[in-house]
DNA sequence: CTGTGCTACATGCAGTTGCAAGCAATCTCA
DNA sequence: TGAGATTGCTTGCAACTGCATGTAGCACAG
């Protein structure tokens, strides 16, 4: 538990970290060439435009993404402000919040998605051989599990 | 070059990108129980310490870690101000810094490295089986290489 | 030695984040 | 039923970041 890390494992965690780093920047950096907003207002909209009737509960978008409950809600703000989501109500709980997409919303998300999927090919696809993205995606699903301890 | 990437290329993106972010807040989190800064900061102490005679010129650490250039300045602002680091003028050049690492600052170094091992290991190196630490870094290395266009 | 341009660093400002605390609706259970 | 926890969301404040720009030293052509 207190073991020390061995050097091969070190290693994947450089080059874990400046991969991702270095390839998150160039994507991020594509989309913003092209006049586009940051990949986490992306991402919720890809989240709601994917539900079925458009709209989810804050708390369950909040659980797909990799943002901190006050961050998403500052990002709601925006997205809000910028008349991309609806923030309505929760019929269910009166605590709750159901957020809605809005056309204008499923709209950007439909421009994105080329900028955004070609950056994805040019930044990471094309720099692995054929079943390589495979088997980085399998690696990496082995971090990911939720952590057990404590 | 504008290819749209397949599936497994998506799958592996987003991998990568939530593989990183639970790992390097598992790990920072650790840091900050034990009470200890961030990881650039460690970053910044770790390359001072092992530069031969303890310093190194401020253009040469950005060179090796991952920090936009007005962080870094501010980084090292801060671990100035707490002693860590000192800025002292080049003698060669005299646009130039020469950090030099502190007592403090290899000291503080020095008692960071078995929490941020241990963290390393039980986020990352414990979750791989033998040999997979080293296939997920030669497959993240290809992912490291610096753009070739425009 | 001068002007033009580049490199190394620093900084003002606005926007974003982390932390801790807050509020209100719901749940739990005696 | 009603006191105390819990859940879902929000917010004030301080710290941090990105962007654009500023300053100074150097380099090199003329």
């Amino acid at each position: 538990m207190t073991a020390k890390a061995s050097d091969n494992t070190v290693q994947a965690w450089t080059s874990l970290v400046r991969a991702e780093q270095l390839v998150l920047s160039r994507v991020e950096d594509d989309l913003k060439k092209a006049g586009f907003p940051s990949l986490e207002c992306y991402d919720v909209l890809a989240e709601l435009d994917g539900a079925p009737t458009g709209k989810l509960p804050q708390a369950e978008v909040q659980g797909r993404i990799l943002l901190a409950q006050y961050n998403l809600c500052r990002l709601i703000d925006r997205l809000e402000r910028d008349d991309l989501v609806r923030r309505v109500p929760s019929p269910e709980d009166g605590r709750s919040n159901l957020l809605v997409i809005t056309d204008k919303g499923r709209e950007l998300r439909r421009r994105m998605w080329p900028v955004y999927s070609a950056a994805i090919e040019a930044h990471l696809g094309s720099r692995l051989a054929a079943g390589e993205a495979e088997r980085l995606a399998g690696l990496l699903g082995k971090l990911e599990a939720a952590k057990e301890r404590v």
